[in-house]
DNA sequence: CGTATCCTTGATTCGCTTCAACATTAGTGG
DNA sequence: CCACTAATGTTGAAGCGAATCAAGGATACG
């Protein structure tokens, strides 16, 4: 199933320029006299359901994407049918940048909701990227960031155990969702517990009963899918202060 | 593992256009006529001793680093002590991409043998790659690809077992000795149990333990830091054949 | 409103860690 | 060069944390 849709009002929601989402993106960083160019980068805008693909292993690579609404989630899936999450993605976050590599992407982006995309041709990004200054060293930090972001969840899935794991989580979602304007403290995730354990080397059961202890301990609310935080700081010290263990 | 040393002669041993490591590296790719224009990236060389860091957490990121010789580890630490070691890099490998995003480095970059590296300029990285479109394209390929390589090990710390993970790690060594001209069944593994294990998720005791099983079942033989594979199909095997456990 | 999906909780099992002792290798200085 | 010592690696026994198995309950979606 490909939605590919352009815009749909007329002259409305032009593309970069125009963007809210403006700062945690592709375009931050460049001079206000670049910007209008910077248009040219968005070929057009795309809509996926929930539970579809935005692009599959093997997909040969052709663009990145920005998130505009909605949510992802990325995943490797082996032979034996094993699934890892590596990372779930949320508005103004870049999708794609595994298939650069290989010329095909490497996993899977699912949508955890309806969501939309701004579909950024790779040739294009390349090009503009080669005039404008700051677009180019944008785009560096956008994937430096991505590896560095990795370095913390191989941190998260090789010395943390179980709880630790789902307080680093939820800490980071936290923080995600407060750099897009939304409560740091209560908030709804998209994802199932699978998904959850999946991301985090845990079996959903265990991440059940993790989010049931935090409510016991007083640090969180949680009912089903909807999170309150209650002392952060309880969370935070979860982290660092238990003992090792791996 | 003895690496391939090149020329010595004074004068001689130029940079990028006269490196025998030239495809595993950021050059690799780029038209004849652009390659003259290489030997400007590498500013100079480096010469880290053993045990000694070649850039730090926290050190201000002003260039990356290609290895000449010899081999490294990097970890990132948390502040009651814990280590994780993110990876291993060989020759040809390309070091501190982690310090773009935020212009500081965010792990350590150690060396595991006395080890030579090309040290190029980011500045000059950025403004080459505006003018040599070849050279963009191969360093965005880098960056990728350590994206990629990183999903690989979240599904290794992710969803693997103990033995899975190590045959994995074998197997990868194997593969990457190969690539660099040396023997694929038959190498020197520079780092400990220890670190092999903080890589892993695992304990050095387990990595031993695992170790040991392998030989026991005629899969490897090992001596210390001594590898022979004698099954890698066997290895092979390993990791896709046993069931889920996380 | 019914049904599939998702979540919670309990009991049991198992893989890896932990603790401990010893073996081997590498590095140092007399 | 060898004695000495620290670092690294191996192996065994016991304990624990998370997986597995199992059943019931809540929720969302068509």
């Amino acid at each position: 199933m490909k939605a590919t849709v352009p815009i749909t009002l007329p002259g409305l929601r032009k593309t970069c320029s125009q963007c809210n989402l403006f700062e945690l993106c592709i375009p931050f960083g460049i001079n206000n006299s670049d910007i209008p160019r910077l248009d040219e980068l968005v070929c057009m805008q795309r809509k996926i359901k929930r539970q579809q693909p935005l692009y599959r292993t093997n997909d040969s690579f052709e663009a990145i994407y920005a998130i505009r609404t909605g949510s992802f989630k990325t995943d490797v899936l082996l032979e034996d049918g094993r699934e890892q999450v590596t990372g779930f993605q949320m508005t103004g976050e870049i999708l794609g940048l595994d298939g650069i590599g290989t010329e095909v992407h490497t996993c899977n982006a699912i949508a955890l909701e309806d969501s939309e995309v701004c579909v950024i041709s790779y040739t294009k990004l390349e090009e503009l990227a080669r005039v404008i200054e700051g677009l180019q060293h944008q785009f560096h930090k956008v994937m430096s960031r991505e590896i560095v972001r990795d370095h913390g969840v191989m941190m998260l899935l090789g010395s943390m155990r179980a709880e630790e794991r789902l307080a680093a989580f939820l800490l980071n979602m936290s923080q995600r969702f407060a750099a897009r304007g939304f409560s740091a403290t209560e908030f709804y995730l998209r994802m199932t517990r699978e998904e959850i354990g999946s991301y985090l080397g845990l079996k959903l059961e265990t991440v059940s009963r993790a989010f049931s202890h935090f409510q016991e301990e007083g640090l969180i609310f949680v009912q089903q899918k909807h999170i309150r935080i209650l002392k952060s700081d309880g969370l935070r010290k979860l982290i660092l202060h238990q003992a090792s263990m791996r």
